[in-house]
RNA sequence: GCGACGGUCGUCCAGUUUGGUCUAGGACAUCAGAUUGCCAAUCUGGUAACCCGGGUUCAAAUCCCGGCCGUCGCACCA
């Protein structure tokens, strides 16, 4: 059974991923490391990611900042639409969130920025009281989910960001300046995000710091069915959860039906479902669900998760969200930057409209781990059957035997090898035992140096998931590696 | 953040009820040597742990208190 129990375990054992500070007492919750094997995995989930997707659509990547000023936070409302105000009991210290609680208990509509005295004014018209001990409330506070830090000596105010699109947001002008831009033009970025979650749990699944993958897309909202390229990916099906059921369509049967607001949007889910497929993520196990207008982001007015499904049930791993002009004319108006491009195509001036993917690397990591699991009862082993692109190890470089010069012809075919390509070399224990090790971490290959290799220098070439083998010459070594690699 | 339960080698577990025999044991994994040589073989030897801090006691893995972490439930999830 597939469970993440299981995945848990394999990934502590073989050094995938594991708390961080752990010999520590004092170690936080929600920070996790990614071990030798697991950075592997990650680097190869960002390098596909950069081939079927940014390459594929000649978009632009950068590396922005982590820290950035409050201001950027005032613009792009986190400072008030993250925080949320808090009611906590003196006597058992239970926290609730102030404004629903409120709605709750009185059937009240209460909104969400009200002040803290208006909240407490509220609290006690209605002599709220604890709903778990019936003690009575300290003053309401504020929670932000955003880590503050302090810059330089006079303590700048900054924030770590909670979320990587804002560097792309804040950057943008000159972006779009230097690079030539023209709309759509779709920016790209991976990096780290941090928020303060008041119950991180799951290992991977929710992280205070957090590995994001996230694609901006700026676009004339004049113009969004106006896209040629749709062409190339108006075939692809995809699965839409609209009003909790399935439909299978493809991308231009959604346009057409409306089920998608155009084609721009049906074009880049197009090709983030393409993306997936190739993870070896089991896409049947994914849908895109539609989420409703109370689940949605505060800055977004047509929002999509893309979800897979794990034995925890569904799990939200990319997040598409049309934000509209929200963020570009909240940076406008805060920083007093014109903001507005110039769109050739009708020479007029228009403020680029966002539709965003932002993906969970973390999340989409321990999904592909999960659905690779597979317990091969009959051969009675282990197999991570991660795709050559993801897997840590390509290939294995086995001797038979060390002796006979098999360990030293081994060692020539690894050094001809291991600077392209991710090769891993072992002479420990009985062949049956190495080619077991390799298949737990996923490796989807094992080279087998034997007597014969001595006499007509070939090899035997093992595939992990049928565990049969063939003869290769070794001078054909790369030029089947090469295959693999690039196969699309 | 609240509540319940839990935390012992890399992993899983025994030991805690009733403090002493625990100098903490086993299995798997791992390392070295021997033997074998195409699917987790065998033998020998080794490495390796009581979450942290305080308390009770002649004596603490074991009892008590606090912290941290984990699982689950509630709440939260921009």
């Amino acid at each position: 059974m597939k469970t993440y129990e299981t995945v848990m375990k394999l990934a502590l054992e073989r050094g995938f991923y594991f708390p961080s500070c752990e010999i520590y007492s004092d170690a936080l919750a929600g920070f996790w490391e990614y071990g030798p094997t697991g950075t592997k995995i990650k680097n190869n989930f960002i390098e596909l990611w950069r081939r079927e997707l940014l390459r594929r659509d000649d978009m632009i990547e950068i590396d922005g900042s982590q820290i950035m000023s409050r201001s950027v936070f005032v613009a792009s409302g986190h400072l008030d639409n993250f925080t949320d105000p808090i009611l906590k009991c003196k006597n058992c210290g239970s926290t609730f969130r102030a404004d629903r609680y409120i709605t709750e208990k009185t059937g009240k509509d209460v909104p969400e920025l009200l002040s803290g005295n208006e909240i407490d004014k509220l609290v006690n018209q209605y002599n709220l009281k604890c709903a778990s001990c019936k003690g009575t409330f300290h003053e309401s506070s504020r929670f932000n989910m955003m880590f503050k830090v302090e810059i330089g000596p006079s303590k700048e105010e900054a924030y770590l960001r909670p979320e990587t699109c804002q560097t792309i947001f804040v950057d943008f002008s000159r972006i779009f300046k230097t690079m030539r831009g023209r709309l759509p033009l779709a920016v790209a970025q991976v990096g780290k995000s941090f928020r303060n979650e008041i119950a991180p749990r799951q290992s991977l699944l929710r992280l205070r710091e957090f590995y994001q993958a996230e694609i901006e897309v700026f676009c004339n909202p004049n113009r969004l069915n106006d896209l040629p390229k749709f062409e190339q990916v108006k075939d692809t099906r995809l699965t839409l959860f609209i009003d909790n059921s399935a439909r299978d369509i493809s991308a231009q049967e959604a346009v057409e039906q409306g089920l998608l607001p155009n084609k721009l949007v049906a074009y880049y889910m197009s090709l983030l479902a393409m993306f997936y497929s190739r993870t070896g993520l089991s896409m049947e196990r994914t849908r895109f669900r539609k989420l409703s207008d109370d689940e949605k982001a505060f800055y977004a007015s047509t929002a999509f998760d893309f979800e897979v499904e794990t034995s925890n049930g569904w799990l939200e791993l990319v997040a598409c969200n049309y934000r509209s002009d929200y963020d570009l004319s909240k940076h406008a108006a805060i920083s007093k930057q014109n903001l507005n491009v110039i769109d050739p195509s009708n020479n007029t001036k228009v403020l680029p409209h966002i539709f965003e993917l932002s993906m969970g690397i973390d999340r989409s990591i321990y999904s592909i781990l999960e659905h690779s699991y597979y317990e091969d009862l009959e051969s009675d082993r282990v197999v991570l059957k991660l795709v050559p692109q993801i897997a840590p190890i390509l290939v294995g470089i086995f001797p038979l035997v060390t002796k006979d010069g098999l360990r030293e012809k081994a060692q020539e075919i690894h050094a001809m090898l291991k600077l392209d390509y991710p090769v891993f070399y072992d002479e420990s224990g009985s062949i049956g035992r190495r080619y077991r090790r390799l298949e737990e971490v996923g490796a989807p290959f094992a080279l087998t140096i034997d007597n014969q290799t001595m006499n007509d220098d070939t090899v035997t070439i093992r595939y992990r998931d049928s565990m049969k083998q063939e003869r290769i010459k070794v001078s054909d070594i790369a030029k089947v590696l090469d295959t693999i690699i690039k196969s699309k």
